[in-house]
DNA sequence: CAACGACGTGGGAGCGCTCCCATCCGGGGC
DNA sequence: GCCCCGGATGGGAGCGCTCCCACGTCGTTG
């Protein structure tokens, strides 16, 4: 406010004015507890006079590390996702971070070619670590990044045995929950609009579904199974197919609420009311959920518990670096079912 | 690759391996003019080499900039606003930084106490301008941060006479068009949902509306306003209060797809049909218009392209750092009726 | 009563880059 | 043949911080 006379004020003239040394300064900033009480609160005042804040670039050259960390996210993704997805995601990780006094480097990727100048970028030692969001079963980001000696937490996982530290929601879970209720509403010939099933997520929501048919008695029957891709068409054409293979359906899981908007679309144009003709879960728990006519019974994640969870993962991590081979950590938070109208 | 041997190398390494000096490797890197093609090659060969990437920490305390700029996102908005809107906003932004080789960094604040703590963050120059999303009336933050020399682009202004630049959408011309299609369809008793009337965009929308009406030759009529708040429920409040003081009303124009939500579902209970005996129109055009039932006409805004735009303006700004009192940039960007079936 | 830790402190030595000045070289003008 | 000029180049001087070692100054201990 006052004190200001050219540029901003550095740590030499706070020492100056507190007459102290340029370590001492140093010292209180960064909260050693090597420091008289005294002397600490001379240089508190000197640092509230003269509006001093420690320049972020000095700091990272000095002490090798730049308190940001980097959250990627596919922009292809970002596009097939529930639209609130990654908000919710940002919304969680960024929760955290501010509290851990650390700043959110965000990064669309949208082409080859941008990955390529991402990793570019993680060697400039810009961030201290990697967060990931909707990895493709056969990404080698993860690994990558890693060998760059950069810590990573992944959102979801590229298999069941992944070795990268990662934060995922019980898919498998979600899947057997929506079929057991759909069950218990009494339909026995139950569907499912899976994604596409190169994404681990995929196969664990489908897995969830014949988990849920197995408990259940029921046979499993793969003319009820239509792989969709988490799209509203893909959900459409997945419908379209198990209405041809087995219109005597009574119930239709879909992996996603987008999907399930899709599939809702098809079953008016075809006459099938719902829930009496068909019953209906999603997946997301989103808005476009209790906006459907009927409001969609959807398997909620906690979307903005597990940016928090990798953010905290990842702080973790990065304190740690000197810890030898770390067991890759996991965090499986749970889902839960919202039921609404659909069904 | 095969080059490291500790830690990543440095400007000095790769002058020592070009025979050449330090000086001359930093002008290759940045593209100085001042180096002959032979020298240009060696360097290249060098960096190629050894896999070079120029540590940003010290480029920032050497050049004192930082190649990154902050998008500020207020949290309560992120929650209010038709959801995907800041993920468009995002998209926008990212592409164009992405384009001039730049970092963002985004920045969700969600309390005073964090708003001030970014102000520390500017303070500490970490970026090197800074991006505002949806700024209410009263806002000082786009002044405080002019204050502290950062280039600043908003996203919508504070008022008519905005002093800071921003890119905004025609929001006077999203209530004009809205009411000439419903006058066109023949609605002559068009009430409104408004916004929040302390920001700038939901009184242009209003403003935009009465024009509409006047150029129809239509009287207003101030019972056929009612104020909502951009969310759902705020627009059912909005709508009961006008079926009660006008239940002959034939149109409605919500300020937001998401109140047109909420005024949708008091017209079901209230028993009118839609589009039959009230016609509806949004703004937005956020996949819940489309998922409407009936599906909702509603004005789209181009989002993305205001990020990108935004972008622009600032890495504009930030390269005339050195030229005078600029000229307030505006930019208002059209908008463009969606037509459904709502009316 | 000398020797010795422990604590608090000051300040040198970088971190890896950009800026800029000094130097070198060759060619053209007289 | 000498001088001057401009383009190409080398490298010193920081940028503002952290790290760490060395230096008092005490209160303890044998």
């Amino acid at each position: 406010m006052s004190g200001r006379q050219s540029g901003r004020p550095t740590l030499e003239q706070v020492a100056a004015r507190a007459g102290v040394g340029r370590g001492t300064v140093s010292r209180v900033i960064n909260g050693s507890p090597r420091v008289s009480e005294q002397t600490r609160t001379a240089v508190a005042r000197a640092v509230a006079e003269l509006g001093y804040v420690p320049n972020q670039a000095a700091r990272a050259l000095a002490g090798s590390r730049t308190d940001a960390i980097a959250l990627v996210i596919p922009e292809v993704e970002a596009r097939l996702f529930a639209e609130p997805y990654f908000l919710d995601l940002i919304r969680g990780v960024s929760a955290e971070l501010a509290e851990a006094d650390k700043q959110l480097l965000l990064t669309l990727v949208r082409s080859e070619q941008e990955r390529q100048r991402f990793e570019q970028y993680l060697a400039a030692q810009r961030v201290d670590g990697v967060l990931l969001a909707s990895v493709h079963g056969d990404d080698p980001l993860p690994d990558r990044i890693r060998e760059l000696g950069l810590p990573v937490v992944m959102n979801g996982r590229r298999s069941e045995a992944e070795p990268v530290p990662y934060v995922d929601s019980d898919n498998i879970g979600a899947g057997r929950a929506a079929v057991a209720h759909l069950v218990g509403r009494g339909r026995g010939r139950i569907a499912t609009v899976t994604g596409p099933l190169d994404m681990y997520v995929a196969r664990a929501r489908l897995g969830g579904y014949r988990a849920g048919l197995a408990e259940a008695g029921l046979a499993p029957d793969e003319a009820l199974v239509s792989t969709g891709d988490f799209t509203e068409e893909g959900g459409r054409r997945a419908m379209r197919l198990l209405l041809d293979r087995r219109p005597d359906l009574d119930a239709v899981f879909a992996a996603s609420d987008v999907m399930a908007a899709g599939a809702r679309s098809v079953l008016r144009e075809a006459g099938r009311r719902v829930p009496e003709d068909v019953a209906l879960v999603g997946v997301d728990d989103s808005p476009v959920a209790r906006l459907m006519d009927p409001p969609l019974t959807s398997v909620r994640q906690p979307i903005e518990e597990m940016g928090r969870t990798m953010a905290r993962m990842l702080i973790q991590e990065i304190h740690e670096i000197i810890a030898g081979p770390d067991e890759p950590r996991r965090h499986v938070l749970p889902t839960e079912l919202v039921v609404r109208r659909s069904c």
